[in-house]
Order: structure tokens, then C-alpha cells, then sequence
DNA sequence: AAGATACTGTGTAAAATTTACACCATTAAA
DNA sequence: TTTAATGGTGTAAATTTTACACAGTATCTT
């Protein structure tokens, strides 16, 4: 004998962190919802999870729609379930964060009429936000500020060639305190997955740093070593 | 304009990995199904959330129902969201650990017909389990091995007076690697959150060690300062 | 071209933490 | 009293972390 399941309105849906670092301010990608509830608030880029798909492509999807951005690796971090959480029934929530380079080329632009437009906002000073995503920002916040040391976090966030002053004001700005120079760099440069490149940094009005690359594959030697991370 | 939610026949579920630790051993609480799908097989404690109860809600009272325990403090750690992964349609669950001393008293009464009844089963050997539960299991342990420096893990598995070879026989099942006697208890001991008891161990045919119990007080004090770790 | 400006890049010593390692002490049972 | 089994302890070496300051270089200004 089957027992069928109940046919309740439940429904589930993915809101995403995406975490960016411009002008040595973190900040995370906002949208302007065009849509009931909430309509003209701002929110997480977030919809509901479609019957036949997995959460994680629903993940992918979503961000897709609602800000144009594509080819993320997304990483689900917690699920929100409290009973009233959306005022229209019963809608619990996975969230995902997401890192990427900001740079001006990318553009925002929603692909779905349920955002109005999407938008950079530093993590410090963030508005009121729809639903519980004030919670679920600093959620997501804590978590990447945990895996900073575990996980190439900072990489995804920077552009592919950069100074080691950049890395550092990238740290100072996930972990908000002020690191030692000298010993930074020692750190960094001693784990083995920093390829010191030939080119300087341009367009500066001082001495030009050197720039680095992240060797990915260096890192996975030594880190998965360790021990395995998985979710 | 209000826009209705769809009415999808989508559910959501709740899976428990329950550790506990009996005779230097680590294990998890596992149910025989009485309930179609995978009837009869080995599974984790789960079952649907109610439309009028959070998540976290939901977590300890389907515990309650398929094992009889109650009042565990359990975490969320992961959400499960492939389309197929349940047989009879969409259902996402949403996976929580806890940690318990397992002690004789305590039975295991399963109180509703879903399962015919719950018992503890070592980490190691697993057998087969229903739906993606394996899958749940390995992920879970290996956010409470990750957990296991940061967060009070060790002391919900031991009874509340301990002796030291049994905390750290209690690491090595948990990380898999066998620790050297004289650093851990140093190390322990340097933390300061451990209360050396008048009493020694029972009935033992060998030289009776200390007793010590957790500080839990103690313990919050140093850790909260470092860095807060919420969800 | 001289000086001002702004950031780059580097080393060392002290302190703290981690690691490796072995044997006598104590209890109960035989 | 002897045996069996585990309890309990210290030290030295190695490694990692921390604190700390100034000369070098590119560009811009005058």
C-alpha cells in the first residue's frame, strides 16, 4: 500500500548573497522587487523553486533572472522556516551566497519583470529588507567570514591579477579589523598557491605593486589534504 | 495586486542524525520504516513538516515521534533538494544533528506507526539506507567533525562526569586519528572550561581516574568572544 | 630637476603554540 | 605478592605567531 503525500500549499524558494568587492567595500547584490508582496522593497534576489528542478539549479536560475548573472558557484548555506516568514502562505527558503568580481562590464539587468533592477550595496548600512533578508544576509555574512581561511573565498571576489595590497584590504574588509602588513604577506606568500606574475600594477600615481595570481590547483593540493570540506 | 502563490504539491521534510557514543564508539540513531516508500528498509529518523510549524519546530517533534527522544538541541546543517529523490513526488528535506549521551534508560520508543522502532547503529558499517539518507549521514558527520574544535560537541556526547581518556577517546572516534595523551589533556586542561571533580571513576579493575565535568559557562565565555558562529 | 606624495616591500627577535616522546603510580584481581 | 591494565605527568625542540620601522620607487607638482 502507498500513502500518498499530503497535498498541502507548500512551496520552497532559493534567496541568494552575492557577495562583491569594489573600491575596497564589500558589498552584496540587491534588487528592487516589482512584485507583491513586498512590491517596490528591496530584497535578495530570491524566487520560488520550480517543480522539476534541483535547489541548486533553481539557485542558478533564480540569480540568472533577477540580476542577468550567470556561471556562479553557488553554495547553499542555511534554510529559513519559520512559520510566517512570507505573508502569503507557507514558503520556506534555502539561501545560497555566491562571490564574484564586480567589474563594470557585467551588466545588472533582471531578465524577469519581477525585479524592477538589480544593484550593488555595501554590506555596511544595508536598508530595511523585505522578508526575514536582513537575517538571512547576516547569516550568509558570518558563514563566509568563517570559511575566509578555509576556502578560496577571497579569489573569487578579486580580480584575476592583483596586489597583495588588495588581498589584505579584502580580509580587513570580510574579517572588519585591521591586519599587519609584513605578516600578511609572510602568510600568504608561505602557503605556496601565490604565482608572483611579471607585470605591475597600472594606472597608479606611486610605485606600482607586483601582481599575483591564485595557482586554484595549488590550493587544492594543500587544502583538500587536510580535510575534506564537502558542504 | 496580489500574485498568488502556486499550488504545487511540493512538501518538505525533516531528517535527524543523532549522534551518541557508547563504548568508545560512535553511533546514530537509524529507524525500521513502517511506512511506504521503503518500507522495511533502515532510514534516519524523518518525516513532513506541518503547514503551521517552523522547521526547527518540526525537527524535534518528528524526533520525538519516531524515537520517543525529546529535548535534544538540534542544528540545522544542510538541505537535500534533488527532484528525484523522493519516489512519490517533490520533497525537499531539511537535515539537523544532535548530539546525545546514550544511556540504557533512555528508551527508544518510536510513538507514532511510521516507524516499528529506532536504535543506535555504529558510524562505521553503515548498512543501506532509504532515499539519499547515507548522503545526509556523511554530510552531517562531517560538519560535526569540522564542528568538533569550535563548538561545545564533545561534552552533549559524554555524561555529565567524565574522565579524560574518555573525552579524548571520544575525539579520536569522531576525527579518526588517535592523539597523543599527554597534548590533548594538556591542551584541554590550558582551556580552562573543564572542572576537575572529588570523585574518580567506578567500577573499573584498574587505577580509578579523575572526573571531570564540562563548564558550560566557562566555555561560552572564551569562545563567544573569538568570533561569533550563529548558524 | 628637485621635492613632495603615496604606497611598496622587506627582516628580526620575542612570545606562544605545537609536537614528540617514556615511565612510574595506582587499583583490583588473580 | 604478583600481574594486568590504565592513570597521570614534564621537558626540550620545532614551528608558528606576533610586534614592529624604514628605505625604495613611481608619479605628480612646481
Amino acid at each position: 500500500m502507498e500513502t500518498a503525500l499530503p497535498t498541502f500549499n507548500s512551496v520552497f524558494s532559493i534567496d541568494c548573497v552575492i557577495f562583491g568587492f569594489e573600491a575596497g567595500e564589500l558589498k552584496i547584490l540587491l534588487i528592487e522587487r516589482n512584485q507583491e508582496p513586498f512590491k517596490d522593497w528591496l530584497a535578495l534576489p530570491g524566487y520560488i523553486v520550480e517543480q522539476d528542478e534541483s535547489i541548486d539549479d533553481a539557485a542558478e536560475r533564480i540569480l540568472y533572472e533577477l540580476t542577468g548573472l550567470r556561471d556562479l558557484h553557488m553554495q547553499q548555506f542555511h534554510t529559513f522556516g519559520e512559520v510566517n516568514r512570507h505573508p502569503q502562505g507557507r514558503v520556506i527558503t534555502v539561501a545560497y551566497y555566491a562571490l564574484i568580481r564586480i567589474n563594470g562590464q557585467k551588466e545588472l539587468r533582471p531578465v524577469t519583470q519581477y525585479a524592477r533592477k538589480a544593484f550593488w550595496h555595501p554590506v555596511n548600512e544595508l536598508p530595511k529588507l523585505a522578508f526575514d533578508h536582513t537575517e538571512i544576509f547576516q547569516t550568509g555574512f558570518n558563514k563566509i567570514r568563517r570559511r575566509l581561511n578555509y576556502q578560496p573565498i577571497a579569489f573569487e571576489l578579486l580580480p584575476e591579477k592583483f596586489t597583495l595590497t588588495q588581498l589584505q584590504s579584502l580580509y580587513e574588509a570580510v574579517l572588519n579589523k585591521k591586519l599587519d602588513k609584513r605578516n600578511f604577506r609572510k602568510k600568504m606568500l608561505s602557503y605556496g598557491f601565490l604565482k608572483e606574475l611579471d607585470e605591475k600594477q597600472k594606472g597608479v600615481s606611486y610605485r606600482a605593486a607586483k601582481l599575483y595570481k591564485f595557482d586554484r590547483r595549488k590550493y587544492a593540493k594543500i587544502f583538500n589534504n587536510e580535510l575534506n570540506l564537502d558542504k
